[in-house]
DNA sequence: TGCGCCATAAATCAC
DNA sequence: CTGTGATTTATGGCG
């Protein structure tokens, strides 16, 4: 039986896709390397985020005029910060549990 | 960074590493499902619960622990590597 | 038909 | 310095 590492070593895939079988090779793209933003392109967005958590088309395009970065890292750059925030509510969430203590 | 800031102000909190026995049931679980080390929900809460930890904090110890385990195994591969 | 959500990868941060 | 828990960019599936 194919272990996790090996599956790792000779599929280069191991597979968070739920859902059963997943093809052979196709997570070779998955060794991408990450772009860090700067300090100027975060305060931007964050301000954005600030006056609207979802962007209009209009908008996306204005922040990729002014911040170097294409329409698709903002629209993802939105996403990843509406995720983000969740994961700050669903802590305080429970930070008020432990307070019944 | 900013990011730094806000914890400093907001937190307090200095970072710490989980104690001996948390790490020792979340790598018994790791180890015991190496063909497929990806706790569903339920098995996630179970974890935090017995750790003391939260879920969030699973899900990282998870994601950390299977990327560092893949690089491992690359470089013991590599320094094999003879042609 | 695209968009957002979600789990996750991989790199990077920060103590 | 290294190690490790947490955070930041980026992907792909699915609704």
């Amino acid at each position: 039986a194919a272990t996790w590492n090996h599956t790792m070593m000779l599929q280069q895939h191991p597979a968070p896709y739920h859902l059963g079988q997943y093809p052979l090779f196709v997570d070779l793209c998955r060794k991408r390397g990450r772009q860090t933003y700067t300090r100027q392109q975060t305060l931007e967005l964050e301000k954005e985020f600030h006056y609207n958590k979802y962007l209009t088309r209009r908008r996306r395009i204005e922040l990729n005029r002014s911040l170097g970065l294409s329409e698709r890292q903002i629209k993802i750059w939105f996403q990843n910060r509406r995720m983000k925030q969740k994961k700050e509510v669903k802590a305080q969430e429970l930070e008020f549990k432990s307070e019944e203590a | 960074l900013l990011v730094h800031r806000r914890n400093i102000e907001q937190a307090r909190k200095k970072r710490k590493n989980f104690d001996k026995d948390t790490t020792s049931i979340l790598q018994a679980y790791f180890d015991k499902h190496l063909d497929h080390p990806y706790p569903s929900e339920e098995h996630k809460q179970m974890l935090a619960q017995q750790c003391g930890i939260t879920v969030q904090q699973v899900n990282n110890w998870f994601g950390n622990q299977r990327i560092r385990r893949r690089k491992q195994i690359e470089d013991s591969r590599l320094q094999h590597e003879q042609n």
